[in-house]
DNA sequence: GTACATGATTATTA
DNA sequence: TAATAATCATGTAC
């Protein structure tokens, strides 16, 4: 109960104005004679009122969404202050990346990682926020209720249970803090998950070191294991890409053969001339071994391929030592435009290599076309061919 | 915005 | 179990 402070007879005020009271008004009424009768009446109103609400506000069982909420921020590595480790999620992420390419992954990580520490700090900035005017609040109503304890019955558990009710308005608002910052980090999380199945073209390289091996061994396009392994370490995709790629390429050749002829072209002189390039003795140097190179099955050898081979049989071949201007020339299997099936927009493309002191031309040239003297090239095959597959050997 | 290319996924098959 | 075929979903060029 609070105390009663001495009344002396004042008149009331006859229509309290909105607001505060004045200090007039407030010293009448602490002198009114009627007060300790009406505060002793007032202090049993408040007792019961007190003890009502009270019983309606009995704290309950602790809050079982805030708990879920508090753990889950622990778990992501939100409630705690900045650290220098990986936080839960991003410790699994970085665990967690199958199929991914690894080339990003440390990007990927370190964005997580980046978008996380904002929210973490914006999470800890916004609770420092609310503590602060909580604890402002509380001490502007404590002070407040202290001061009106002078007018009107104000009991010390009064004061506790306003303040009791001002932190439970704030714990509710650091509970929505604390709720929008669980999603903001789902949202990040899920986000970074779905990146990682999201699909992401291959780099040029990755993309040129399957097709050249695609089209090297286009009568058997199926890689060992360890060719996929190397070819997976040569591209910096996975094995599992490695697979895809070819189950991918496989089909989608089959069904459409004359769209890729183009690029199987461009890839098979690519190739020859890089394997004179790297002065390649017939072997396939460029491309890891293949299981076996049979030629029949769903991808019959085709005249690419018989090009490629030719031509790194050629690629085996030196320029004469001696010096001089010796050219020579090599003819290649004799290949129609029609057998060789190349379209009409590779005919006439050249590609020079350098090997040794000498440099290699090769191209697919139109049957009409007037070759370097010297130059040989395939025989006709008797059916009018319309294009040759040449190939020069420079000193 | 649309069409096409392409990597990934899934159900089926041998 | 790997390959195939169909399909999905996204990237890219126009």
């Amino acid at each position: 109960m609070g105390s009663l402070l001495s009344g002396k007879p004042v008149s009331p005020p006859p229509t309290p104005p909105a607001g505060v009271p004045s200090l007039a008004v407030k010293h009448a009424l602490n002198c009114h004679r009627m007060k300790p009768a009406l505060f002793s009446v007032l202090c049993e109103i408040k007792e019961k009122t007190v003890l009502s609400i009270h019983g309606i506000q009995e704290e309950g069982p602790p809050n079982a969404q805030l708990m879920r909420l508090d753990n889950m921020l622990l778990a992501e590595g939100v409630s705690r202050p900045e650290r220098r480790g990986r936080g839960g999620s991003a410790a699994a992420a970085n665990t967690a990346t199958p199929g991914g390419c690894p080339n990003d992954n440390s990007l990927e990580h370190s964005d997580y990682r980046a978008k996380l520490s904002q929210i973490r700090q914006i999470y800890h900035s916004e609770l420092e926020k609310y503590e602060q005017a909580c604890h402002e609040f509380t001490t502007h109503v404590t002070n407040l209720l202290r001061e009106q304890s002078r007018m009107r019955p104000v009991s010390p558990k009064e004061i506790e249970r306003m303040v009791g009710v001002i932190h439970g308005k704030f714990n509710a608002i650091q509970m929505q803090l604390k709720q929008s910052t669980c999603e903001a980090v789902m949202t990040l999380r899920s986000r970074f998950l779905d990146a990682r199945r999201k699909r992401r073209n291959f780099s040029k390289q990755a993309t040129e070191v399957l097709n050249e091996y695609f089209y090297s061994h286009l009568s058997n396009p199926y890689p060992s294991e360890e060719a996929k392994e190397e070819l997976a370490r040569r591209g910096g995709i996975t094995v599992s890409q490695v697979s895809n790629w070819f189950g991918n390429k496989r089909i989608r050749y089959k069904k459409n053969m004359g769209k890729f002829q183009e690029e199987a072209t461009i890839y098979t002189t690519k190739m020859a001339v890089d394997t004179t390039k790297i002065g390649g003795l017939g072997s396939q140097a460029s491309c890891p071994s293949t299981p076996s190179s049979g030629s029949s099955g769903p991808f019959p050898l085709t005249s690419a391929r018989d090009a490629l081979i030719t031509l790194q049989t050629l690629a085996s071949l030196r320029p004469a030592p001696a010096g001089g201007s010796l050219r020579s020339q090599v003819s290649l299997r004799a290949q129609s435009k029609d057998a060789l099936g190349v379209p009409d927009s590779v005919l006439g493309q050249r590609h020079r290599a350098q090997v040794g002191g000498g440099s290699w031309e090769c191209a697919i040239l139109p049957a009409t076309s007037q070759l370097p003297q010297g130059s040989l090239r395939g025989p006709s095959n008797g059916e009018g061919p319309t294009g040759y597959l040449v190939c020069c050997l420079d000193d």
